[in-house]
DNA sequence: TCCTATCCATAAAC
DNA sequence: GTTTATGGATAGGA
C-alpha cells in the first residue's frame, strides 16, 4: 500500500495488470468489480474483526441502490456505537445535523450583559480560545454540540440550522481522487 | 544450526509472514495489525468507492474505543441512507437535525457519570441542563454558538485537509470517549 | 499508552 | 511475472 496507483495501464506481459482507479463506465464490468470488490473489503473487514476483536461495520450501495452490509457483532450495533458516541466528534466534523444559524446577532449583549451572574473571572463560554490546542479544541467542539443539541431539546428547539461551522468550508476537490487521501497525516494537526 | 547469538541479535527482516485469521494475543503486535489492516480496508473501500461509484461506509472501533471512520460520500450520509433505507430500528437512530433530542440514552448515562478515561469530576460541558432554568438555558446556547463558531474557525485552520471523502482519526480521548462494551460473538455478515 | 509511519521481504492475488 | 497487502521490527508522535 506504499505505490500510489498510477493513472496509466502500462503494458507488461501478463499476470495482475494494473488498472487505475477510476469510475468504470462500462455498466456490466462496473457491475462485477462491485460485487468483487465489495466481497473483498467484506473479508478484509471480517479479518480485522477476528484479528484485532475489534468492532466493525461496513455499508455500501450499488449503483442500484442496493444495500449490502456487513457488521460485527452486528451492523447496527456498530453503528449505534457509532452515532451515540461519537458522531460529531470524528471524521470531517461535519455538523450537518445539529448545526445552529449564524445570525445570533444580540448574543454579544447577552454574553456582556446576563452571563457570568457569580462567577469569579472570565465564564468558561466567555474564555478564548486561542490557547488551546487542537486536539482541546476538537474535545470542546465535541462536547459542544452535545450539550448544544441537550441545551435546545431542553428549550425547544427554536434555534434551525445551518451553520457551517469551519470544517464545511470545503473545496469540491476532483470528484474522488483518494488514494492516500485520507491518511490522518498528523490527523491534521500541522504546526 | 548454531547460530551464535552474538552481542546482538539482528533479526533479519523476515518478510510478510503467513498467519492464520485468529486473535491476536499480543497487544503491541494486535494495534500494529489493527493500524495497517484498517487503513488496508480503508483504501479498499475507497476504490470500490472510485471504481463502481458506490458509496460506502466503513466504521471501526480500536481495542481502546476509539473511533476511526471513512465515508463516501460521507460516513453520516451512508449510514442515514443505510438507516432510513432498509432499517428502522427502535434505538435513536435518527441523524437528524433538529431532532436530536434526548433519545441518546445511551449518552445521557454518559454525561451522568460513565467516564471514560480518567477524568473524574465534570467539566461544565458535560453537566446535565436539566435542573436549569429556561432563561438559563437560552443564555447558554447562546453563549454556545458563539464559543462554537469560536472553536469551529479555530479547527477549520487545520482542518480543511480531508472533507470530501475521508476516513478520520479522531482523538475523543476524553470528553465523551465511550468505554468498550463487547459482546464477543462469532460473526455477522449479511449480504 | 495508544496510534502511526517506514523499511524489508515475502505471501497472495492475478 | 507483476503488483499489492501486510507481518515484523522499530522509531516517532500525540
Amino acid at each position: 500500500m506504499s505505490m500510489a496507483e498510477e493513472s496509466e495501464v502500462k503494458s507488461k506481459p501478463l499476470g495482475k495488470r494494473k488498472i487505475a482507479i477510476e469510475k468504470i463506465e462500462d455498466k456490466a464490468r462496473k457491475q462485477v468489480t462491485f460485487t468483487k470488490r465489495r466481497k473483498g473489503v467484506f473479508k478484509k473487514a471480517s479479518e480485522l474483526c477476528t484479528l484485532c476483536n475489534a468492532e466493525v461495520a461496513v455499508l455500501t450501495f450499488s449503483g442500484a441502490g442496493k444495500v449490502f452490509s456487513f457488521g460485527h457483532p452486528s451492523a447496527d450495533e456498530v453503528i449505534n456505537r457509532y452515532i451515540n458516541g461519537s458522531k460529531s466528534s470524528s471524521s470531517s466534523l461535519s455538523l450537518d445535523s445539529s448545526s445552529v444559524t449564524n445570525e445570533h446577532v444580540g448574543k454579544e449583549k447577552l454574553l456582556h450583559g446576563a452571563t457570568c451572574s457569580d462567577e469569579q473571572d472570565l465564564c468558561w463560554w466567555q474564555k478564548p480560545v486561542e490557547g488551546l490546542g487542537l486536539e482541546e479544541l476538537e474535545k470542546i467542539m465535541t462536547s459542544l454540540i452535545e450539550l448544544m443539541n441537550n441545551v435546545a431539546s431542553k428549550i425547544g428547539n427554536c434555534w434551525s440550522n445551518n451553520n457551517n461551522v469551519g470544517s464545511s468550508a470545503n473545496t469540491p476537490k476532483s470528484g474522488l481522487d483518494l488514494n492516500e487521501a485520507y491518511s490522518p497525516k498528523s490527523n491534521g494537526a500541522d504546526e
